[in-house]
DNA sequence: GTGTTAGTTAACGACTGTTAGCTTAAGCCG
DNA sequence: CGGCTTAAGCTAACAGTCGTTAACTAACAC
């Protein structure tokens, strides 16, 4: 699977932390492919990015170091993929709903991705480069980017949240539990449009939502 | 630290079958202590247990067999805590709150072992004895307890659900959520009253609730 | 004693993270 | 052009772990 030997040409001078990428690259890939964490070795890696084992040291101090990496890059596309649904529309509960809908698909469309990320599994193991600060405060952008558009549906009374900062955090709690329970077993679709209905119950939308009603409901209205 | 040699007094002759459950046993407390899954090898339970590593092909064909009985014995365990809850009070509102609460405190007293049962990363690769067969529908019977008692409460009226099957979905799916991030970063309280709201709002019970308000929320009605 | 059950020891092949030390080639300078 | 330096990456090897198999031993029941 991983045989091909295609003589990856080495880095020019100045350019050796180039290879830094590729490894993130390499283990980001060995992770989307594999469903199981357990895969991405320091040594896979290296297989994967043709090049030897302990080419990796020169740019990660250890194993848990590449998780970490891969992790941080993991936070940091689902936070521009949120950003973009964000910016998809001005009007708040149809934009509400972009962002929802953007981190569900971003959990579908990677499920062991999203699972690694949020997983936590990956140990700190005390001995290791990554130490528990390295993970505080991974996913704040993302959980701002829904605690603004939250504020703005509550703003044009849309809403009627009476907390939007802890209603945030249980929308993406919400969110949170249907994505990874979808990453986890693959093919739990839920009862047809409860996305919809827990986006709508947890953001305390007053309004019904018919805006490109994906998993259709049974409201024949 | 697994070093205490207890020299275990070898079973009877026809209770060799009481090793397996001193296995799983052993798994469990592997897992409660260590926070990392992967701590739990068939090596590291055997010296848990006592016996020599071999011993275990008794009882397991595999070593993921041995992870799909700690995961059912977890869910049986979490199914009749749940029922215990669902037991302690016959009014429908405070049983579902009783039921939720319950969900959530064995999630908080045992964080690996409810990342381990709901993580899914233990892989049934393919050669293993555990098919994706054994994993299906581990969780329904505590869905069943948590739909029942959310019916109860449309019942009554307290709830105004238009489709009770799909909202005790969505309400498991939140409880999870909040349960799993829990699990994972340990020690991630979310907002001060969170647990409640996110019941309140995915149940949609109609009433305010202040049935031993565990977090106290901000409401000074 | 004899057979069976409950366990053992020894060993295999494969994999892991990590270290030490070597090779290759790019780029500068004369 | 040729030589030197140094960055980029390699090979070999370590100590340890893993899951699993084969073959052996010890105790109990008859």
């Amino acid at each position: 699977m991983e045989t091909t030997k295609t003589a990856r040409t080495r880095n020019r001078r100045g350019e050796g932390g180039r290879l830094r990428d590729e490894i993130v690259a390499a283990a980001v890939a060995l992770l989307d492919e594999s469903d199981d964490e357990r895969a991405v070795t320091l040594r896979s890696v290296a297989r994967r990015a043709g090049i030897a084992a302990p080419s990796i040291y020169a740019h990660f101090p250890d194993q848990p170091a590449i998780m970490l990496a891969v992790v941080r890059s993991g936070f940091a596309e689902l936070e521009q993929t949120l950003r973009a649904a964000a910016d998809s529309t001005a009007d708040p509960v149809p934009r509400l709903l972009a962002v929802c809908r953007a981190y569900l698909d971003f959990a579908r469309e990677r499920p062991q991705r999203y699972r690694t990320i949020f997983g936590g599994l990956w140990k700190p193991a005390a001995d290791a480069s990554v130490t528990d600060d390295d993970l505080r405060g991974l996913g704040d952008g993302a959980l701002g980017l829904l605690a603004a558009a939250l504020a703005d549906c509550v703003a044009v009374g849309a809403s009627t949240c009476d907390d939007p900062g802890s209603d945030a955090v249980a929308l993406w709690l919400g969110l949170h539990g249907l994505a990874h329970q979808r990453a986890v077993t693959r093919a739990f679709p839920g009862p047809p449009g409860i996305d919809d209905r827990m986006i709508a119950a947890l953001a305390r939308l007053a309004t019904v939502i018919h805006v490109a009603p994906r998993n259709a409901g049974s409201s024949s209205d």
